[in-house]
DNA sequence: AATATTGACGCAAACGTTTGCATAAATGGA
DNA sequence: TCCATTTATGCAAACGTTTGCGTCAATATT
């Protein structure tokens, strides 16, 4: 490929010096002399030359590579949490290279092979949807490689994690739709073979329970995905009760929406008469009217903490980091979907 | 970092062969006996071997990997075309590395210098917004590096492009406004330093042209960039109009949204007062109410698109094909922002 | 039976850097 | 003047694979 490239080689024929004077000039070693340390990276830039680090990767057995392993690069919130790594990992001197899951078992186990194969000195992960087990990450740990989770996290395997509280949070925002009056709280949950959906989903009940509110379970609405589709769904099983719910805390964005949207079309009034809570924090809940009440998920946050955390474990090689777990602040941001004081106040 | 990581030379122990013969029999060559291939392969994988891609890569002059530069990760358009881009290196047995320029010329140019280092066997980019020159790029095809950009491409140096027709995008939006009856027609114009908005301005005044609709400077907008705030700002503008235009056709779908949330402000009605359309089919351009009119920019297939030229560069070593552009073709996404005739009729 | 052919494998160099150890020249002190 | 120290550089091996060429035995050909 290489059209002819400079190497250390040609640099010490021209300056009748060895190589190894050559590598240490152009790193800078103590006892190589002021002048050749210049003659050399004058050369270097003269002649075009630059590192082969496959080369010095394979002497040094060091590749400064992170891999990443996500379900899809397109989904926002994945997106931003890969900005975040590739912030941090840029900083450092690292470089990433990304792999796709596309939520798929088989396809996650390539991926972890090709990342093997690749020498990346870390690995940060967020499960596919159909992994049952983490069998295929342990690989990792046999060649000593750290390995951290964030978001979806395995279990099984020791590994660290950067996670949010996602019961807190589901607590906290159900707390407020009480705080603002709501005493019939629906919910829409995720998939509870998902972690953060089963703690999304205790939140809610904690929350109810902290405030003597019966839990109802025809107001808990399990759709097959958390789809805008399936979220329709759900808002017209809501909307066929006969007693409408007063508030509705959705464990996702999208499912918020597409029960803002019906709702309003079924002349519902939000939030006077329903007010609804989202999660994450999608770009999309700032347009949608009213805009929406969410948690966000700080996922560049996510991103930074895990690739900070991750570089840590990759310098101490003392492995006495054995594993990590970080929880990131969630924040909820209230916006119009659950602000009745100002709207009765307007309506004055 | 390999925690004691299971080498070609362990195998060849083991069975009492040399290194060559284990290698040729791992990649199934024909003078290898079938026992031995067997052997070889049973070994391996009992013993949990792993092909030293570094070793592999410095030996063949090979890497397998493609560079990618883009702005930024978490900017839905470039999302979905590195999305595109996986998809089609990782079947063609390409991994692919990701580098952020955070639209900054600088951070750019460092982007280069780490994928010319790490022998990336070729490269996608999109420009930097900050980015005038690309000399930087240059240094690509002197190593023979195959280039390919998409969206925001450099004609400064030759490279293969692929981009959509945004003069036909836009000529096409714009004739759309007319034939639904709009003769005041304003525009949101992105910067005319990025040739992507050049076109897009062009297209909407030779639609104009072709129509017989004079060019009416204060109909066309530019704003400082295309964010929903300076999206705002235009609005404002066309709002104080003494007569308002009958329909916009924005260069983005940010600002498209904005235009149209303080038009309903001002109750102005859309479509019927104003219509409007964007550019890009961002995912709020369902969500948003009325629905927005909008070009589908066909970021994965742009994507898929550039990964599939780039490799198809890498692996035909004749270099005849020293450059191609492809363009992909839009789609015009009718919503409720323009449809008049549906309004009307439901209105009877 | 002698030679040609085939099949199966090993030798050793190469890819471009890095690095422990040795060496040579220059300087200092006695 | 001689030895010890410092300073600056070179030698050569190593990282793990790949690959052109050579070798040797077994089989086929005459």
């Amino acid at each position: 490929m290489a059209g002819s490239r400079v190497t250390i080689k040609d640099l010490a024929e021209k300056l009748n010096l060895s190589t190894s004077t050559i590598s240490r000039a152009l790193h800078n070693h103590p006892t190589i002399g002021k002048k050749t340390i210049q003659d050399v990276r004058k050369l270097a830039t003269e002649m075009g030359y630059l590192r082969n680090s496959v080369a010095s990767n394979l002497r040094r057995n060091k590749t400064n590579l992170i891999g990443i392993i996500v379900p899809r690069i397109d989904i926002n919130f994945h997106s931003r949490a890969i900005s975040g790594m590739e912030e941090v990992a840029y900083k450092s001197g690292y470089n990433i290279t990304i792999c796709q899951s596309n939520d798929s078992y088989e396809r996650e186990v390539a991926n972890t092979q090709t990342l093997l194969a690749n020498m990346v000195e870390g690995v940060i992960g967020c499960l596919a949807l159909k992994t049952k087990n983490c069998n295929h990450f342990a690989r990792f740990k046999e060649h000593d490689i750290p390995l951290v989770f964030y978001d979806r996290v395995c279990y099984e395997i020791e590994s660290s994690k950067v996670i949010i509280d996602d019961f807190e949070a589901a607590f906290r925002a159900t707390e407020h739709l009480v705080s603002i009056g709501c005493r019939r709280i629906g919910h829409i949950a995720g998939s509870q073979t998902t972690g953060i959906f089963v703690s999304r989903l205790e939140g809610y009940k904690a929350a109810l329970r902290k405030n003597k509110i019966p839990i109802n379970h025809n107001l808990i609405c399990f759709p097959e995905d958390l789809s805008y589709e399936s979220g329709l769904e759900c808002a017209r099983k809501f909307a066929r009760l006969t007693k409408l719910p007063d508030g509705i805390f959705c464990a996702n964005d999208y499912t918020a929406i597409s029960v803002i949207q019906l709702f309003k079309k079924l002349n519902i009034k939000i939030p006077q008469d329903v007010a609804i809570v989202g999660f994450s924090n999608y770009p999309v809940s700032t347009i949608i009217e009213p805009a929406l009440t969410t948690i966000d998920d700080r996922a560049f946050e996510m991103g930074q903490a895990a690739a900070k955390l991750l570089i840590r474990q990759i310098e101490d090689k003392n492995l006495n980091i054995a594993s990590e777990t970080i929880i990131i602040k969630t924040d909820l941001i209230i916006r119009e979907s659950t602000q009745r004081q100002m709207l009765i106040k307007s309506e004055i």
